[in-house]
RNA sequence: GGUCCUGUAACUCAGUUGGUAGAGUGCCACCCUUACAAGGUGGAGGUCGUAAGUUCGAGUCUUACCGGGACCACCA
């Protein structure tokens, strides 16, 4: 092995190794299969932080239970993204052809966005192979593929066959942005400071008039009735009158009674628009009040707006506001903060719009769904979001699946334009569209030419086809050979923010449509966020990309990359101060497995992940750690073969047996987090193994039996299993080590996953060793404390009451010699022996180390430092003594404790002792 | 308005059934000890957000309050 550990040149070697076709295939003699269905990213993507945490966590899963000797499938993919990729295909159309989409028509829109996607798709993907994602490449699938378009046109047939997609018109959540309607998923909602604007309407024959308070004036150009609360003492004779629309004087406006109007709010009389806002919708319903639409599918004022035609729908609010001004009809304003809806997609104000769209009606779907989590079928974890889930499932609205998009599964309803007869599709009623049209998954107007059947235009949301994704995939709507075996998947991974999008979806179609929910459980990471906890955005200019975590970036080329990043001028300089402050260094170069270990590392249930680089750069110091401990062992093994540990069980030393101890029950911790989805647990146990344990401890003492059979026996065993145990975690240094270990053959990413052996857990071998490293410690701790030379080997005496205690140590002098850098050890009983004064010595209950320093000692440090000493232990025993003392403590303390704490008591007033008498004799 | 998460060392986080606080990074001191300076050894540093309650005993359970965050609903 190279003497210094190079990520990049490892990772690049085993990536060839894992990229070979078919190598994560899932074995096909092995039952018992276990199948993660990879959330699959927007084919236009590129590698994000979110990216890098599931690819990690689901990687782990996938490498250990494929160790485990799982069928293995993680089953990879992409998705056409709708609207973001046809939005990004458009962006470029117009800056390097200044043309629209619709300049270009459909037809020749659509090529380009294959184009596009044949030329950048493989981004992505390329991408999550280089974080060593064991997927099976081989079955990767694009939502787009033939086949599972096909699976979308069949369960959407399915669905329309049985009642449950319907056509119709409602108020949908209208984007004059991208010029779709949007799912309620898709909206998202602000706190906006605004204004309250007044203004009169005249009561019909009267002098009367009574003042409305609205937020968008200009929608006064589709009011069809005004609303009071029926309580309202104010307005109570006005109830059932009509007033005057100062621009459409023959319209008919009631003045309405209606108990969800707030009394309190604005003026206590509502304007209602019915067709451009969604109470004012339902109050429509309730009071059969006309629908006037005075918007275009770009947001500008229609022609029932009268004058204000054409005007967009900004401009018209501020000409309606200035034009009621003028005719005396306002009346002032006042400042509001009020939540708006604005798209996802585009970022533009929602416009509610009266628009006929296809939905999918939900309620039952949702019960169902509800219902296999409820009874266990489906785990969630962390379990604080089923509440979350339940509340979504049980409150659900029908879903509008239409997108009046070009990119995407078009809708495969059919019209038959012989029995259209001419008439416009807009103009069909919705008992007609089932009359006049027919959903087919063949597609009609190729079998039967375009003068039969025209298509439905529009198309399918994007988690329409995510939604099946889970058996889509496997060969739906066939009855495959592998729908059988890996259906339902062991566990859905995925962020909660797309809990409504995808997982609820997936859940209602998956027991539509294949009679049983599509996974055991539902594992929900957390957000990755900047070292402070903000979200990361490029516009704040705190993200941070996971590739420079892997190769690395200089301060200077962060801050110039961030400089392209689209953060406001405003607030650039303080930005970059900030990353200035927050990577002094830059960012150093930790690898995949640095990366994913860290990710790992930092994943705790239900907390969100602050990728905080100090923590990363210590793990990946970790990494280095793990390959110079494994060049430590193969310098020193020599060529001669090493025994299997079994043969030298016999002879094993009382550091062997602690170190055996150890790994065995790490085995076990280590399985068993990893099965509780448990991330930081497994890792952190394992990171505290190795370095603390093994290495600091272990391979420190081994040194001095380098030579024997039994060390050598378990350095190996040592190795193998926690590079097995590490695998998951960073596969490509693990894999590298591996092929390097004696005795090994084939990969790590399919060797058995450690199994833990309880015959070499030993208690008592923990606590002996336990005993031994206090000496250590203690010789240490009195070496630096006191001052003293470093390097300087010093003579040393060890103290005890019995010939016993001091026969145990009588095994280890080498060992202490060793690691407290003593130059010879005399053990003596307390009882036959005085410390010279010029000595440093410490204690605990059993023990004295006396280190003997003729001419070196300063006096007065050791004075201070004994008295330090004997505080700390007072005010520990203080606290022992008080509980003690307390009859309520002894009385109801559980036996267990009780001993516990008595022991305790015993063990520090005897080392309180010999320090208060190491003090008279100094 | 509803739901959920969160507040522990300077920073980022562990802390499983209540038994008296740990890690990494940073800091201080000393060491280039032949696997590793991406290292070793020792050390300093915490009234566990605040208050009350339950209990012999609370970081852990209950309640209230304060702070940080997310989601859902709604506001003309």
């Amino acid at each position: 092995m190279d003497p210094k550990y190079d990520a990049k040149t490892v990772e690049l070697k085993w990536q060839q190794t894992f990229d070979q076709p078919g190598f994560f295939k899932p074995n096909a003699s092995k039952e018992d299969p276990y199948v993660i269905m990879m959330p699959p990213p927007n084919v236009t993507g590129v590698l994000h932080n979110g990216h890098a945490l599931f690819v990690t966590l689901q990687d782990v899963l996938m490498r250990f239970h494929r160790m485990k000797g799982r069928k293995a499938l993680w089953l990879p993919g992409t998705d056409h993204a709708g609207i973001a990729t046809q939005t990004v295909v458009e962006r470029e159309l117009a800056k390097n052809e200044y043309k629209t989409r619709r300049e270009i028509g459909r037809e020749a829109f659509v090529e380009r966005i294959w184009k596009w996607v044949k030329q950048n798709g493989a981004t992505i993907v390329t991408q999550m192979k280089q974080l060593g994602a064991s997927a099976d490449w081989s079955r990767h699938k694009f939502t787009l593929d033939p086949d599972l378009s096909h699976a979308v046109n069949e369960a959407f047939v399915r669905l329309w066959n049985e009642g449950l997609i319907y056509r119709g018109e409602r108020l949908v959540n209208w984007d004059p942005g991208t010029q779709t309607a949007l799912s309620n998923e898709e909206v998202d909602h602000i706190t906006r400071k605004g204004e309250l604007f007044k203004f009169a309407y005249k009561i019909k024959d009267s002098d009367e008039q009574i003042i409305v308070a609205t937020t968008r004036p200009e929608t006064m150009l589709g009011d069809t009735a005004i609303a009071v609360n029926p309580k309202d003492k104010r307005y109570i004779d006005l109830i059932g009158k009509f007033v005057t629309h100062p621009f459409f004087p023959e319209r008919k406006i009631q003045i309405i009674a209606d108990p969800m109007v707030d009394l309190e709010f604005g003026t206590g009389a509502v304007k209602i628009t019915p067709a451009h806002d969604h109470n004012d919708f339902a109050m429509g319903e309730r009071h059969k009040l006309e629908r006037i639409t005075i918007f275009t599918l770009d947001g500008k004022i229609n022609q029932q707006g009268g004058v204000y035609q054409g005007l967009d729908r900004f401009a018209a609010r501020q000409k309606i506001k200035e034009d009621l001004e003028a005719l005396g009809f306002a009346h002032g304003s006042d400042p509001i903060e009020h939540n708006v809806s604005i798209s996802s997609r585009s970022g533009e104000d929602i416009e509610p719009l009266l628009s006929r769209q296809y939905f999918v009606s939900m309620v039952d779907m949702g019960k169902q769904a509800y219902d296999a989590v409820h009874n266990g079928e489906t785990r969630i974890v962390p379990a604080s979001w089923k509440k979350t889930y339940d509340h979504f499932m049980l409150n659900i609205q029908d879903w509008c699946i239409s997108r009046q998009l070009w990119w995407g599964h078009r809708i495969p309803v059919f019209y038959d334009l012989e029995k259209l007869a001419g008439r416009k599709l807009s103009d069909l009623s919705d008992q007609e569209v089932r009359e006049l049209s027919v959903a087919s998954t063949e597609d009609l107007v190729a079998k039967h030419g375009a003068q039969k059947f025209i298509q439905e235009k529009d198309v399918l949301d994007t988690w329409f086809s995510s939604a099946l994704w889970p058996f889509s995939t496997l060969g739906w709507p066939n009855q495959t050979e592998d729908l059988k075996i890996f259906y339902p998947s062991a566990v859905l991974e995925t962020g909660f923010d797309i809990l409504f999008f995808w997982v609820a979806r997936m859940m209602m179609f998956g027991i539509h449509f294949m009679g049983k929910p599509p996974f055991a459980d539902i594992y929900l990471h957390a957000m990755v966020r900047d070292a402070h906890g903000r979200k990361m955005s490029k516009s704040l200019g705190n993200a941070i990309d996971p590739t420079d975590v892997i190769d690395g970036i200089t301060l200077d080329d962060l801050l110039a990359k961030t400089k392209t990043y689209p953060v406001p001028a405003k607030i650039l300089p303080q930005v970059l101060e900030g990353l200035k402050k927050d990577y002094p260094e830059g960012i150093p170069a930790s690898g995949a497995d640095g990366l994913r270990l860290s990710l790992a590392m930092l994943s705790g249930q239900g907390r969100d992940v602050k990728l905080a680089i100090p923590r990363v750069s210590g793990y990946r110091a970790f990494l280095n750690k793990i390959w110079n401990a494994t060049r430590f062992a193969l310098m020193r093994l020599g060529e001669e073969p090493v025994l299997p540990l079994e043969q030298v069980r016999t002879n094993l030393k009382l550091e062997d047996k602690y170190i055996l101890s150890r790994l065995n029950q790490v085995i076990g911790e280590i399985d068993k987090s990893l099965s509780n989805y448990e991330f930081s647990a497994a890792s952190e146990t394992l990171y505290q193994f190795f370095w603390t344990e093994f290495c600091d401890w272990y391979i420190e003492l081994a040194k001095l039996r380098i030579e024997s059979q039994e060390v050598r026996s378990v350095l190996v065993e040592l190795l193998s299993v926690s590079t097995r145990l590490l695998h998951p975690f960073c596969p490509f240094v693990t894999e590298e080590i591996w092929t390097n270990l004696p005795g090994q053959k084939g990969y790590c990413s399919f060797a058995e996953f450690p199994k833990s052996d309880a015959s070499y857990v030993d208690l008592e071998a923990e606590s002996e060793f336990k005993k031994l490293q206090e000496i250590i410690v203690m010789i240490r701790n009195a070496r630096q404390e006191s001052n003293l030379p470093a390097q300087k080997k010093l003579p040393g005496v060890i103290l005890a009451d019995t010939q016993a205690d001091l026969d145990f140590i009588a095994g280890y002098q080498d060992a202490i010699r060793r690691l407290a850098l003593l130059e010879s050890i005399e053990l003596k009983l307390r009882s036959e022996y005085t410390a010279p004064k010029l000595s440093a010595i410490n204690s605990n209950s059993t023990y004295d180390t006396v280190l003997l320093l003729e001419g070196l000692l300063d006096l007065g440090a050791e004075k201070q430092r004994l008295t330090k000493e004997l505080e700390k232990i007072q005010k520990e025993l203080f606290g022992l003594e008080q509980r003690l003392g307390n009859a309520g403590f002894v009385s109801k303390a559980p036996p267990e404790v009780l001993e516990q704490h008595r022991a305790q008591q015993i063990d520090l007033s005897q080392k309180r002792d010999r320090i208060e008498n190491n003090l008279r004799n100094l």
